[in-house]
RNA sequence: GCCCGGGUGGCGAAAUCGGCAGACGCAAAGGACUUAAAAUCCUUUGGUGGGCAACCACCGUGUGGGUUCAAUUCCCACCCCGGGCACCA
């Protein structure tokens, strides 16, 4: 380790108590000011301040700094969130309480800010583990409640025998328990509550667009693949022998005339009736089958259950099969099996020896030959063998078809989201009570919003094993039903802690409200939010449900925006020995070891300057020492001219060689950080332009004059005071100023002073380099092409060669064309 | 299988609109200072070949083709790595 240049704990302990003092991070409702709400994603106490962590905040962070500096008025605050901690298991492992444990862990990751002096606006602070936030949570879910957004079903979920308990899609990995890697996740009927996200499914879909140029495209995808809108046909094929209708969803039903088979999913209401008795063993084998998460590929299965389903378009009798791949969570868990222009259907039928018939043949080609084909036909194409619809395009044949299903009452044109409601019931400890009571004469009670908090027991025995420890807790779980005041019991699910993150934005701006989750007018004043930062693994989950949360509450009337961030910016994962870092792999690297060491301003400014911010960054220790050293370098250099340029009025002489050079590169310096800032936060090409800039200052340091130095000092430390802010503030009192420098004017920069005085022109002869020109800007095109011919360093390459063409780029380039 | 990213020196990377490939930093080597070490400062550093030398030539951005005066950049095909989705009818 490098010889101390500066005492960084000293500096960084002096600044941090008087940035507290001063409150400098406090974000004013001002309208006469330029607004900017700048948000991190939420970030959950984990123990260790990782340098995954501290990727995420100096990216907001430099942000934040530029922008008030620049004059924003903004918001950046800063909150807690529960999620994704694993609260029960490292209770166990702590012997503590988790509320306990979190609580502290939330002290200290807040003394770990402060210590890194990141700018947010502590009065803001929101922890979503609190029972004031747990108020909020009950109460929109009780306004959803009564709008029929939230509700309670029987339902599939996630279910590891080993931890016997529930489980969040997330936390099922390839088809395993997220704790018990060989534990095969089953799937249990289970009561469950659910927020009704598909009733808005087309509007999450479609406000897609006005995201667009500000959220990352690969979100933007991911997104809508999640959602998954297919337009379709729902048609009814009825039962040979009742006419009992069974209805299928298909995309093609242009291809209905070469259905050979209807397939239910095993779980579908009508299958038990329809297979036969001694079937009746096999239809149950394969429910629970299925209920087993298979990790590798399904073998497509399935059995003719002896009854018949009549083709409503052309009245034809096909057999009703059961297969294990129709799913029962989609359309309407009953298809058509059209194998000739279906992959899946192909396969299923020449397994099971259903006949193959093609009804679609390409537009210019003729159709399929049944015993010669190989594959299924998939793309559109022109119906044939299908009666009145027979040489139509097959987008045609659609239309029409839906036509006819709606005119004769069989069916109708339909969409079909692959979004399912948000199931939101966990069997934990840890979340928000879900706030109903359940009455025996009176079913499910809301809890009266007076009532709310319902809070969690403190005394609660942790096991980790079993249903949720609070059914063992019988002063929580025994109520009198609010309605009848019969003896009732609480529910005892809590809510997905994604439910906290999904509006603790808006609570920022108005923290400390005790009457309502916020005021609306403080929203319409920062809302929607300019900049949200987080990294790319909450594409699906987090980014939609707070999509979900602010259409509800904009139909609630408590806002007005109707999404909640304009642009996104998925940083980079940090990843170590190749895995993600992250506290369940154990593969962490603490920030506190470096800021240690080195201080925090090194070890922000190393982050930043690793890679662009959005790319992942393979951490490697190494390279901390040269950050570490150029901060030494530069406040060296400060201290050393701070004497010479405090004292120094405005004398030199400006036109000087050396003064000249210098403040040319200064102002490119200025020009390129900035434009960084503005358009793509390539922190690292702007710290590098910085290094450039103190790499031609110092050998200049006895050449130029006061003045120039003054100018040059003043500047670099502006320009390093978003990255190294302690830093720069000590060296910004070294040399004689004072003021809070996150509240200085950003530098701007003179173009004229930041043009070169002549223009390099490359000169190449068949695109290769062979001399450079020093010309002035402007110099024609003749001129230069005769200089760049006449050139001696070109001549060699041309003597004896024919100049078939002459390229001329001004100011840039001459690439002479030779033949010969 | 499908959909996104990405592949550039020993390493992290840069080249922002098709115009100097490798900025900036790490690591390494040599030197100065020092009794010595640390720190600091200076020099060299993509590969190959040539020259006593300043320097010069050729090759080089995953592979193979193409467009162009000019390609890391655009187009086509393929290989590899990372991520997401995966019977969604």
């Amino acid at each position: 380790m490098p010889e101390k240049p500066y005492d960084h704990n000293q500096i960084e302990l002096k600044w941090c108590e008087r940035w507290q003092d001063a409150n400098l991070f406090e974000a004013k409702e001002d309208p006469s000011r330029l607004k900017y709400y700048l948000l991190e994603m939420l970030p959950y106490p984990s123990g260790t301040l990782h340098v995954g962590h501290i990727r995420n905040y100096t990216i907001g962070d430099a942000l934040a700094r530029y922008k008030w500096m620049r004059g924003f008025n903004v918001l950046h605050p800063m909150g807690w969130d529960s999620f994704g901690l694993p609260a029960e298991n490292a209770a166990i492992a702590n012997q503590r309480h988790p509320r306990e444990w979190t609580l502290e862990n939330i002290a200290y990751m807040k003394k770990q800010h402060k210590r890194y002096g990141f700018s947010y606006d502590w009065d803001r602070e929101v922890s979503t583990c609190e029972p004031e936030y747990y108020r909020w949570n009950q109460w929109f879910f009780l306004k959803m409640l009564k709008r029929g957004l939230a509700y309670r079903s029987n339902a599939l979920v996630n279910w590891c025998p080993e931890c016997a308990t529930v489980l969040a899609n997330e936390q099922v990995v390839d088809g395993c328990c997220w704790r018990h890697e060989s534990t095969v996740v089953e799937q249990r009927s289970l009561e469950q509550w659910f927020l009704k996200i598909t009733a808005y499914a087309d509007e999450l879909l479609r406000d897609i667009e006005k995201l667009e140029g500000g959220w990352p495209e690969r979100v933007l995808i991911m997104q809508r693949n999640w959602i998954g809108r297919s337009e379709g046909t729902e048609a009814d094929f009825r039962l040979e022998e009742t006419g009992e209708p069974i209805r299928v969803f298909t995309t093609r039903v242009d291809t209905i005339f070469g259905a050979t088979c209807v397939i239910l999913a095993p779980e579908h209401p009508l299958a038990a009736r329809l297979v036969r008795s001694e079937d009746q063993a096999r239809l149950k084998a394969m429910v629970d089958d299925r209920a087993r998460r298979d990790p590798g590929d399904l073998v497509k299965d399935g059995f003719f259950t002896g009854r018949h389903a009549v083709n409503p378009y052309n009245g034809e009798k096909v057999p009703i099969w059961i297969g294990n791949f129709v799913l029962m969570g989609y359309g309407t868990g009953a298809i058509m099996a059209v194998p000739a222009h279906d992959e899946r259907d192909f396969e299923f039928c020449t397994r099971f020896g259903i006949p193959v018939r093609p009804v679609i043949r390409p537009v210019d080609g003729e159709l399929a030959d049944t015993a010669t084909m190989k594959g299924a036909f998939v793309d559109d194409g022109v119906c044939e063998n299908s009666g009145e619809f027979s040489g139509l395009p097959s987008a045609e044949a659609r239309r029409r078809m839906n036509e006819k299903a709606e005119r004769e009452g069989f069916g109708k044109a339909a969409i079909t989201y692959r979004l399912r409601d948000w199931g939101i019931s966990r069997q934990r400890y840890w979340g928000t009570p879900i706030p109903v009571v359940h009455c025996p004469h009176c079913g499910v009670v809301p809890v009266p919003e007076s009532d709310l908090p319902v809070v969690l027991p403190l005394d609660v025995a942790i096991t980790g094993k079993g249903r949720s420890p609070l059914e063992n807790v019988p002063e929580f779980v025994n109520v009198a039903c609010p309605k009848c005041g019969a003896t009732a019991r609480r529910e005892t699910d809590t809510m997905d802690t994604f439910i906290d993150s999904s509006w603790y934005f808006y609570r920022y701006c108005d923290a400390h409200n005790d009457k309502v989750p916020f005021d609306s007018k403080k929203i319409a004043y920062w809302f929607p939010i300019d900049q949200y930062i987080g990294g790319v693994e909450h594409a699906i989950l987090h980014l939609i449900y707070s999509r979900f949360f602010t259409k509800v509450m904009r139909d609630l009337g408590m806002i007005a925006n109707d999404e909640p961030a304009k642009r996104l910016f998925t940083q980079g994962m940090v990843i170590k020995d190749g895995a993600k870092m992250s506290k369940s792999k154990g593969n962490v690297v603490s920030a506190d070891a470096a800021a240690e060491r080195y201080g925090s301003d090194t070890a922000r400014l190393f982050v930043l300057f690793a890679a662009p911010p959005e790319k992942d960054v393979d951490w490697q220790d190494g390279g901390v020492e040269g950050m570490y050293r150029f901060l030494g370098r530069v406040y060296r250099f400060v201290t050393r001219n701070a004497d010479r340029i405090r004292s120094a009025g405005a004398t030199g002489d400006p036109s000087a060689e050396a003064d000249r050079r210098i403040l040319r590169k200064l102002h490119q310096t200025i020009r390129k950080v900035t434009e960084d800032f503005e358009s793509r936060w390539h922190f690292n090409t702007s710290i590098a332009a910085v290094m450039e800039f103190v790499n031609e200052l110092t050998p200049a340091e006895t050449q130029i004059s006061p003045a120039a130095m003054r100018e040059a000092l003043e500047k670099l430390i502006l320009l390093l005071a978003p990255f190294a802010p302690y830093l720069a503030e000590e060296m910004w009192e070294e040399i004689g100023r004072t003021g809070p420098l996150c509240r200085q004017a950003w530098p701007d920069f003179d173009p004229e002073l930041a043009k070169e005085d002549l223009a390099e022109v490359v000169v190449q002869v068949n695109g290769k380099l062979r001399s450079r020109l020093w010309v002035p800007f402007g110099t024609p095109q003749d001129d230069l092409k005769a200089k760049a011919l006449a050139d001696e360093r070109v001549r060699p390459f041309t003597d004896g060669k024919q100049v078939m063409k002459v390229i001329v780029v001004p100011d840039k380039l001459v690439n002479i064309v030779v033949k010969g």
